[in-house]
DNA sequence: GCTGGACCCTCCCCCCGGGGGAGGGTGCAC
DNA sequence: GTGCACCCTCCCCCGGGGGGAGGGTCCAGC
């Protein structure tokens, strides 16, 4: 039996944390002393406590370290460090995102984007959409165009989103992504969905999405610029994108925001 | 000039957390009224609200956040970029090897150590020590050596290490590097320091550094089980390291805990 | 001119995973 | 039996946000 302090010599893990990991049931002492409170470990618990560190390390979060050591089965075990090592290759393509989006923007080039004015009649199209959390957006893209594409035999244009500013103010919003068609269907989450009317400030953004929030400022610019405000979720148009070539540079998107005329200009 | 609700929009950064970047002093309204609080935005602050959130997208702290807007000097703020992208590379390399760690961990090996007890008399050795948090020492580590290694011509035997246990436990300890040597130079940081005589359980760690709290866990569990108790820093040799073999499974580095008899056994 | 609702303000509490330190009880070797 | 290292709980702090209360403000429509 080893007291904490003994244990966090063994272990390199600070008595602070033995007693937080312990508070959490992360790694229970063999025996805690009822009438002193005296925690103790016994030395079998030493590979455990390094298997502990090695996740935290990864920066696994407690209740997930504690959900792999309570897995008795190897196998989900294995699946859930699997499921955090992929979760840790998304977040380094998301610096890696970051990292170039920031270069770009530190560069002198001044990159002006070419903003116009566009109404647009109501259209109905084939749709999916629900309420995403935007750390989400991607993978339910994903999935939704995949439905879409897989639904909608002859599309008449290229695919676009609908983006509820919630999502950006709040974390968390309304989400739609269409394929313009001419019958759209009603099959699986894809359904008919009239998009309205409206006037549109529009500007192409070129390159990877990692950027496009730099677009949508120029475009914000723009729309205050000209008295104008805005109403009403962000239409993205993708006219080339992933699917069409794999060179970021080519791709394009159009990015449209419904606006109204503020006051008499 | 915009409101919060609208520059939010304009930037996808929430209001609340443009609030915070007001009070942090990162990114402040072009006014600020008076009377009522509200703050108001110019459109030319949303490419630094870009900048901005790259920046916290790579986890760069607001204070260099901060720094790095404020620096006026385009050189200046590029170098202060590129150490966080360095310090980001260096997280990868540490994540890397908690990686190959954790899955080491979890194979099915059990890989006995084997411990010897070992009596070393007192030795007078060329050494380099200070203070220094656990974050440094790999840092310190390496221009230590490379200053003892320029000093001393005829090494006697493999560099060593003395770590306080204070470095794991607190996260911050003294640190004693050495390069035994018959003539014990005094020049720049390194002095000539006499080691004490102690007895030693000795293991031999193999291979990569970040696996070495393994051996570390198995030393202490067979100090433990043989009745002994831990004194002092404990002592490390590096037989075989990265200057001898760019090959990690041939390092070799002999862990010595400095022991005492705990009672009559 | 008034009213309602959207917008904005400050302030406090919460999350995570730790660290610092106070104030007090315990184990054990001398 | 005494000193001291060790252990306990409890509270506050950090950074970078989010939730929500309670209250003031802006402005369009009537």
């Amino acid at each position: 039996m080893l007291a904490i302090g003994e244990f966090s010599r063994l272990t390199h893990l600070s008595v602070r944390t033995l007693r937080r990991y312990h508070d959490a049931g992360l790694l229970e002492p063999a025996t805690v002393d009822q009438a002193t409170g005296y925690r103790y470990y016994s030395p079998e618990q030493i590979p455990t406590a390094q298997v502990v560190h090695r996740l935290r390390e990864l920066d696994v979060p407690l209740a997930d370290v504690r959900r792999i050591l309570r897995s008795p089965d190897p196998v989900t075990r294995a699946g859930l460090v699997a499921d955090h090592l992929q979760r840790l290759e998304s977040e380094l393509a998301r610096t890696r995102a970051a990292v170039a989006s920031l270069r770009r923007l530190l560069a002198p080039e001044p990159s002006p984007v070419e903003v116009e004015l566009r109404a647009l009649p109501a259209t109905t199209v084939a749709a999916v959409e629900d309420d995403v959390a935007h750390a989400d957006v991607l993978a339910w893209y994903s999935g939704a165009t995949a439905e879409l594409e897989a639904v909608v035999d002859a599309p008449s244009g290229a695919p676009g989103g609908l983006y509820d500013n919630a999502l950006f103010e709040h974390g968390r919003g309304h989400v739609l992504v269409h394929l313009p068609t001419d019958r759209p269907p009603r099959v699986g989450r894809v359904r008919p969905v009239t998009l309205p009317a409206v006037e549109l400030a529009v500007a192409t953004h070129v390159g990877e999405h990692g950027d496009i929030d730099v677009t949508y400022g120029e475009l914000g610019a723009w729309v205050v610029a000209n008295a104008l405000a805005v109403a009403g979720p962000v239409r993205e148009t993708y006219l080339v994108g992933p699917r069409d070539t794999p060179d970021p540079t080519a791709w394009r998107t159009e990015i449209g925001w419904p606006v109204f005329r503020v006051a008499a200009g």
